[in-house]
DNA sequence: CTAGTTTCTAACTGCTCGTTCCGTTATTGT
DNA sequence: ACAATAACGGAACGAGCAGTTAGAAACTAG
């Protein structure tokens, strides 16, 4: 029944998240996308109907693959402190390190698009729910184990390291100083353990 | 001397960083800055050389006058833990306010150009060391008055409240669910009200 | 083989971009 | 008054943008 095609989806979508992670949507040209998915631009407007169908496909993509690969070990009923702090230090680690100019790609659409494009918008909240989530669930899983004081307020503190991982991914984004990113993450691991000594038990008032 | 200028300089640069604060600079184009200014292309021309040069224009604007008016409090003197937990406060009180979409110029600066152009990258680089300095500043005076435990470090303690600062940016950019914003913020000043008490004066072996 | 279907190639469409140029207008020193 | 000077308004530039189209090419059902 026709011509066969010459290239696959799924290969398409995993270039183009490459493009559109490192330069953004705006900076992401058609040509540069027919260029390095080596197809045409007639496939391409068939197979996603337009710039923003592919971006969209990419957003998927990233949050199926890239996301899952890095947060998908908070989400296993399992995890505890111990892959939070993996996790924090894994980024830490890669300061000015190659590709680490990519960021998050999740991160770059929240301050890129996310304010002006309501697709855009709606896979951020997504994201930073599920991270935020994945870290609430970890946490539980060290309260219930003793990893954390009994008072500690687990949903507070996943909000609070949500924040982290967003401005570790700004700091890798920008290749700043990688002292910065390591002190960042070692200031986050340091709050975590101290949450889990008896000490920290002596409850603090809430911030309201 | 000729025909005198209708413009004043400085208010073309506040305009122009109203811009490309909301919009980014590849999403500001010439045409909106000519009908926001008020100006003729000529005069946008002879006045900065390029939109590339009104854009820096913007960026030193940018740190001189907000940053200045958000940090420079903590970068006085007299300032310790409770102007940083204020400002932390200030900013997780504003999710989905009007203009919370803004976010800082600076973080959106780090995200989309800084990886990209080099002119970004130094101001990024400067306001990052900036924020990092002016808290660690206050730290240390809250240190000095007993705010906070003698063992606490306030150079990593620093560096991880930047991080904290620039995921709350992203946050108020990407208009997410504010109770995260909230919560995020609840958490540092929840840490930082937690060094201060005696009991987190037992120490925590540092990560490395 | 052939008719029908689908993809491929590559030129092409308006359109908008950042930037430049030119004739006009307003001001100043003499 | 009158050049000289400098900014004004607007048109125009070439380049590059997202998206389209027409015809050639490749496959399959019958």
């Amino acid at each position: 029944m026709g011509r066969p095609k010459t290239y696959q989806r799924d290969a398409m979508v995993a270039e183009a998240m490459q493009l559109f992670w490192l330069h953004g949507f705006e900076a992401t040209t058609t040509q540069m996308l027919v260029e390095r998915l080596g197809i045409n631009r007639f496939s391409l407007y068939a197979e996603f109907g337009s710039k923003q169908g592919l971006y969209e496909a990419s957003l998927d993509r990233y949050d199926q693959d890239v996301v899952a690969h890095h947060f998908g070990p908070l989400e296993r009923p399992g995890a505890g402190l111990c892959e939070i702090e993996g996790l924090l230090a894994f980024f830490a680690s890669k300061g000015r390190a190659p590709g680490s100019h990519y960021g998050c790609l999740l991160c770059n659409v929240a301050v890129e698009r996310a304010p002006h494009d309501l697709a855009s918008h709606a896979r951020v909240e997504r994201y930073v729910s599920r991270i935020s989530c994945a870290l609430q669930s970890a946490l539980q899983t060290a309260l219930e184990r003793g990893e954390l004081a009994a008072n500690v307020e687990v949903a507070t503190l996943a909000a609070g390291l949500t924040a982290t991982f967003l401005g570790l991914f700004v700091l890798l984004r920008a290749q700043t100083d990688p002292a910065i990113l390591h002190d960042a993450a070692a200031a986050a691991i340091a709050q975590l353990r101290s949450l889990g000594a008896t000490a920290a038990a002596e409850a603090q008032p809430p911030y309201p």
